[in-house]
DNA sequence: GCGTATAATCTAAACGTTTAGTCTAAACGT
DNA sequence: ACGTTTAGACTAAACGTTTAGATTATACGC
């Protein structure tokens, strides 16, 4: 593989030479210029990027750490963050943790080793001290979809509670009071926020919250399954679910279909995220869309803005939720009546 | 950050001792490997990735390069990848080419000024010349999902042609004669394969091929919408369809649906590409199961053989595919009898 | 006690860039 | 004609590792 000595032989100029052409940081005469361009193309010359990392201290390399990239949400989360990292010349390298603090330790190791130059951060809530340690060492961190509470760094989340609540009132709006929620990991801010939009719905329509109805999922469809399987063993069943993530509301359904329950007849059903398909498939799901591609779109940017050394300016960044009303949810104690009444709701 | 001359400094030995410890590559004293190793955790010290990369020729990354990594197949395989990646000590850098041959190019040059040690590639299938001279100048190469049938490389994918052709057949056997197909693009070695599964199932039959039934979505929800519109705009309608792939799959049902043609009561559908919800909402979809996981494992695993040096062995891996037959699909002229008669036949 | 093998450590040259600092020659102003 | 500026090109020192080869000390066989 040719390297910049190459080039620089055979357009008979020093390696500097071509390291300005490259780089375009000095004028060259357009002779010169052409002279070196001709050589790269014959050599097929392409600069090594360990070199430059090494001498420029930059890698042009960004982390991105989540639970899982083969959960829908951030898949599409990774799309935005890679689109918007590309458009600046940056690539993007991923890690999955799996929610276990030992595998996000392991990477947020590699990624110091390979002096990327920031990261999208979805912490499992379990090396907060690790993680403050990397920042104090110079780390730009960006949280993306959750955050520790006990950090100071920007963050890019969904409009969590807001959308929990609208969620939670639209149930009540149709008469519900026994509302059933399937939340993910208790460590986890997610789980806390949305929590507490469906706490905050209900008290201000005066129901009072009944801790059986309050299930935990960790975030899987297996474990909303049995958390489904819970709340439908309880001696007064809730009329509605309240599924706290993707996985987790196919989860639910699942397990309504276990159990040989329909929705929305006998049951309403609503849950965060939205879904694709959700629209023609039955029961067509009403559901809090977030969206994730914005999320991972907006992280990098403000992870750019913190490179180029916008004087600190932190960050909470706040992407909203829409409450998507389809037919997974109907009035209580009345028949579903069928026709397609879907309508949006912005948070 | 410290560097590894700060360690030998603090441990007071060479910064060669120091490698030795880290790398493993010498006997050193234990006295010593002490030192160093207390030295290294004051400091704090991670090994500089560039540098390591620079000085030995190898970065321990590898690319995966996509359509679009949002698409849950391929979310999925890169999981699959990154896992077996992880495994043996490697990252993984991701590159989205929406299909477009220029960001190919760009990313497969970006790749290069990278050095990295191989890449996972599912061709635009526009780029074959770079790509040809890229494996010449001896980067290591896995195509996975498809492959241009004009260059010899390792590959792993899906039995497109025995999933396409069991999923026409199961129709037939239901009774379809006119059954409409809407493939991607075709350009691409999976189109091709599914198609002469297709294809394949009909002559088999005796059905003679109606080129009017083999529509092209492009492989997007919205594309495979049009297309769907052109089969039921067809003076006589097919009775089934199968859907090339998991988003045209929703693109055939968002369009019946705003027609109002009924699944299965109207017409039968089959996708390829399974879904998680595909067996709790109606209706139940009958598809052809592809393991994305398991083709990203696996060409990783494959990538990995050839960096071993293990003899150049070529391989073309083929990841069996299962039809799962659920409630989309129905008799024709029968009515759906409902109930579930769901069941799985192996490829 | 002597040559030799072995273990532990060190020295220094790469790896392929970038970039501050020099140098040269031409252009310019007066 | 002569200093001064300027454009264009060059030299060489970093950046932080790895590793072949040299060096030293210790153990071993006889």
């Amino acid at each position: 593989m040719a390297t910049i000595r190459d080039v620089a032989k055979k357009a008979e100029v020093s390696v500097a030479t071509v390291s300005y052409v490259v780089n375009g940081t000095r004028n060259v005469a357009p002779e010169t210029e052409k002279r070196v361009r001709r050589a790269m193309e014959d050599l097929e010359y392409h600069p090594n990027a360990a070199a430059q990392s090494l001498r420029t201290r930059s890698t042009h390399v960004v982390g991105l750490v989540v639970s899982d990239i083969s959960n829908p949400f951030f898949a599409t989360l990774v799309r935005g963050a890679e689109d918007c990292a590309r458009e600046n010349g940056y690539s993007i390298l991923i890690c999955n943790t799996s929610e276990k603090m030992e595998d996000e330790l392991v990477y947020l190791q590699l990624l110091s080793r390979r002096r990327i130059d920031g990261m999208l951060l979805a912490p499992t809530g379990k090396n907060d001290g690790m993680i403050r340690r990397l920042i104090e060492r110079g780390m730009h961190i960006v949280f993306i979809d959750r955050k520790p509470d006990s950090i100071m760094a920007s963050s890019v989340l969904s409009e969590n509670e807001e959308g929990a609540y609208q969620a939670t009132s639209h149930l009540i709006s149709l008469g519900h009071t026994r509302i059933g929620i399937v939340v993910g990991l208790p460590e986890v801010s997610t789980t806390t926020e949305r929590l507490r939009g469906y706490e905050h719905a209900l008290s201000k329509s005066g129901i009072t919250l009944d801790g059986a109805l309050v299930t935990y999922g960790g975030s899987q469809i297996e474990g909303a399954e049995l958390a489904c399987e819970e709340l439908f063993n309880l001696p007064d069943r809730p009329s509605a679910v309240f599924a706290g993530n993707n996985l987790m509301t196919i989860g639910v359904m699942k397990q309504l279909r276990k159990l040989g329950i329909r929705c929305p007849q006998d049951v309403s059903v609503v849950g965060f995220d939205d879904f694709e398909w959700a629209s023609c498939f039955e029961p067509t799901l009403t559901a809090v869309a977030q969206d994730p591609y914005r999320i991972g779109f907006a992280a990098v940017e403000q992870l750019f803005k913190a490179l180029s050394g916008e004087r600190f300016h932190m960050s909470d960044t706040r992407i909203p939720t829409q409450l998507k009303v389809r037919g997974s949810t109907s009035s209580v104690s009345e028949e579903r009546k069928g026709g397609d009444s879907s309508y949006t709701l912005q948070a």
